[in-house]
DNA sequence: GACAATCCCGATAATTTTAGTAGGAATTGG
DNA sequence: CCAATTCCTACTAAAATTATCGGGATTGTC
């Protein structure tokens, strides 16, 4: 049940551009240095979340990405649906179809009700949710470095 | 976020052993049948299950398989735990030092709050529970059939 | 004791997925 | 024009998954 580094790097890209969203484009290359991931790698995956509409870029000299609306508007479920897919942990929990047992398997009804409870987290959760409690965190360690 | 066949046919073989508990020993063979898997492949994955402790058998003639305890004492996380191994979708869930960024890493949290919604839908259901919705479901599928 | 049925074990092979890398084209500001 | 940057496609190496295979060990039955 693990994530791919799509979802996990993505995410962190995300909120990446979402703690630096008043600054307006952001380089790429900044974002890898702090998350410590492939640059190539990551352009690669913004492509995907910029096809699906959450993120916007301006090529050329001072080019980079920024988020297309506020943190407060980004849902994690969309950041999770583009690079991942759906999270069912088995896929005849999205397509009955695919396996002619679906509907009496008794097995299928657990992966499902898990499915929904991801989904309901990731549903009620915003990018600006993690961008407070990460700048939360941030505060707490610089009052404890002093302690 | 997908589960692997270990996970998968392994629930289903102990959902099948459940049903059957009351006969004594299983036949690798029909389980297989049954659940329209490969019995080699089934007879692997069983083993693991015995190694924990979740499944006992009997060689040679008049062999197979059987739960170690009624379908009521066997949780769902038990299960997965064997074949799957932790549920985190991040190994860094698990386990802080992984990555040095963890104890101020807001998408972590994330993680392991779904980590955590889970694991408490799988322990709070044990195989009695899908027997049940099973049965529940044949029935009304036996009455259907005469309308 | 021979035999058939069954579980047991380790090795390995085939397939798929993942996690990138590489090369270069297109765009833009200065 | 040039440097910086995004953009696109293809390729590849490694890892994980999903089995398959051959043969050994055990047990009940005749």
């Amino acid at each position: 049940m693990r994530l791919s580094t799509k979802g996990r790097y993505g995410l962190r890209m995300m909120l990446d551009l979402a703690l630096n969203y008043e600054r307006g484009y952001i380089l790429m290359k900044d974002i890898a240095r702090r998350q410590e991931i492939s640059e190539r790698y990551l352009g690669q995956l913004v492509r995907l979340l910029k096809t699906s509409g959450l993120v916007k870029s301006l090529r050329g000299a001072h080019g980079g990405y920024a988020l297309t609306k506020s943190p407060t508007q980004i849902r994690l479920s969309e950041i999770i649906r583009v690079l991942e897919g759906s999270v069912a942990p088995l896929e005849c929990v999205d397509d009955l179809d695919l396996c002619n047992r679906a509907s009496r398997c008794a097995a299928r009804d657990i992966w499902k009700k898990i499915k929904e409870a991801m989904e309901n987290i990731l549903e009620s959760t915003t990018l600006q949710d993690l961008v407070e409690q990460q700048t939360g965190k941030q505060q707490f360690q610089e009052t404890m470095y002093y302690i």
